[in-house]
DNA sequence: AAATTTTATGCACACGATTGCGGTGACGTT
DNA sequence: AACGTCACCGCAATCGTGTGCATAAAATTT
């Protein structure tokens, strides 16, 4: 039933040669006359000869591999990143094996040993909510091995990072909340042991100081699920307690904005014109909400693919590790849409 | 800088035994004594010894890893599958290598051929939109390569399908707006050359047709690109042109059913008073849209990790490809949210 | 015509792990 | 003392490919 693969050596008996004649004559090197690579490439395309990648990996240690290690698959933005590096990897003529952690940590550690198993040449890692510790990456850093850290990166020894200028994003939002005339801005932060939401938070509160306008703690708080129905409530909550209440919020996430716009419907505000909002990360559904929602996007798609380039350059040794900086920073865009331009002023 | 990895033979030479003894050692073959048992474990841990998968693969010419070739990454449907897929192979201990195609036939081609050489053991596949021809794929089967198709499958002997039941998702969709008092009922529909467009809107005329409402072949419409704006503009045409006007959209999927409904809101039609609309695939911004879209939700993760289950079972030689029955019909379950449910009946 | 170079090819081993087969020594049995 | 049994382990081949080295034949030079 199962056809067997044919081989070098299916070739090289076929024609009466050795196998190490047959290898040579399929890459064109010197010292075959034109007669037999003539004969011998016949022969393959007759045979359907199709070279064996794990036989050529064990022989290099090479894989022409990479692994993929993210939190989740569904979720707009890393599958942005995903699409960016599979297809530079493509391009490059790299394999791209793929899983997610689910945010659990000894998930992502296996993930690791399987990886190395099966002689991975780098890594790309977006690290999970519940990796704390390092030590299972700096070790593979010690060791040589090639990793690019996106988005979520470590700071730790000889990680290279790619990522977006999250301050800027949020520096930009909030600039743009405020110029919008609205000055009760409420930010629904992340979790705060994330570098990411901590560069926001400081975007944030750098962009209130810079226009005058003074930090509330109690406007900044912390959505640590991230959630819609997470933001929903706390929104509720807030425009229930402050006095006076919110004109703004800037979230975290697209999701927490969407928490966020529908409580404020929900308790008969309107957007933009009471109250302004403005997500991050510019899902796709920002486009086609009503009103649509202002976002900052990140570049997934591109953060991917820098990251990709990257991690083959270190393992082609284009670049060294030492003369290369360890970060790559990658502009964000404010998308001001509806939910944060206000129709008519009051 | 590098640091070798340790290997079998650096066990063997460390304890001075065989590298025979080591392999039988540490997988606890009979006819080993307990003692080198011992040693050789406590040198491997020492060693910090990982099995080399490659080795092992070109042995047993099984390499543990499955192939998956879809449409493209950054989509909610098939980023839940690619979940749903991993899922299941990390629990059964394979790896997950993935392209996307972009849907195009040259790339799904050369996907394949990159990964026959990776000695991939099966394929998960959804064909790319340009693949009208499925020769490539029946070569395949006829040379015994395990290969399950989900979501868009080809009518080839020997394939196995792992599909969603769009007959009844339309049929139960069409139904409830009928129920709900619409009648002239449009379905956006998809390109005509995919299977699932055709079974949802085969599914769309026979409930028109059960409830004794006339099919109209003008009320019927093909959106070749699925995208909102392409919708926007089909709808916005067809209330202008059509009289009476339509009172309800089906749309193949849930973009379309986007642009449907800001074509009727920007023609100052009310939603779903006026108008009624359902989408397909219930994806995941249907929830947060204003109103909340209903839709006909396609179980993700189930198909990806049923046709996962599949597979392996067929590479694991756990099922005959003989006495196994082709199509795995999955049910679909309609979502109806405020979009398509009147408050006041007229 | 002999010596030398060039050309074309094969041999053998390596990569890391598995496994059938055979070998060795200890021990017990008659 | 001779033989059988059994536990324990090593040899060597294998998977498919690549490559340094040797080698034979052919072409060229002296």
């Amino acid at each position: 039933m199962m056809l067997e693969q044919s081989t070098i050596k299916d070739i090289a008996r076929e024609l009466n040669v050795s196998s190490s004649t047959v290898s040579r004559a399929l890459k064109d090197y010197p010292g075959i006359s034109d007669d037999t690579k003539k004969k011998v490439k016949e022969m393959a395309e007759k045979l359907n000869y199709r070279p064996n990648a794990i036989a050529l990996s064990l022989r290099k240690s090479r894989s022409f591999t990479i692994g993929v290690i993210i939190p989740e698959v569904v979720h707009f933005f890393f599958s942005t990143v995903i699409s960016g590096i599979e297809e530079v990897a493509f391009a490059r003529g790299y394999n791209v094996i793929l899983t997610q952690t689910n945010e659990k940590l000894a998930r992502e550690k296996s993930s690791i040993d399987t990886m190395l198993s099966n002689q991975i040449d780098g890594f790309l890692v977006s690290y999970s909510k519940e990796t704390t510790d390092f030590t299972h990456f700096s070790r593979l850093l010690d060791q040589g091995y090639p990793i690019v850290f996106f988005d979520r990166v470590p700071e730790i020894p000889g990680a290279i990072h790619v990522i977006v200028d999250d301050y800027s994003g949020a520096y930009d939002a909030t600039k743009h909340l405020i110029n919008q005339g609205y000055s009760r801005i409420v930010h629904l932060a992340g979790p705060s042991n994330l570098k990411i939401s901590q560069e926001r938070s400081r975007g944030y509160q750098d962009a209130l100081r810079d226009f005058g306008i003074p930090f509330l703690p109690e406007l900044l708080v912390e959505c640590t699920q991230g959630s819609d129905e997470e933001a929903k409530k706390i929104t509720a909550q807030l425009l229930n307690s402050l006095s006076p209440r919110p004109d703004a919020f800037f979230a975290n996430n697209d999701l927490a904005a969407v928490g966020a716009m529908m409580a404020c419907k929900a308790a008969g505000y309107a957007v933009p014109n009471d109250i302004g909002i403005v997500g991050f990360s510019n899902w796709q559904f920002c486009s086609i909400l009503d009103p649509s929602l202002s976002s900052v996007s990140q570049p997934g798609f591109q953060i991917g693919a820098t990251a990709t380039e990257i991690l083959l350059d270190l393992i082609e040794k284009k670049i060294e590790l030492e003369n290369f900086k360890p970060s790559v920073v990658l502009d964000t865009e404010l998308l001001v849409r509806q939910s944060s331009v206000r129709l008519e002023k009051d």
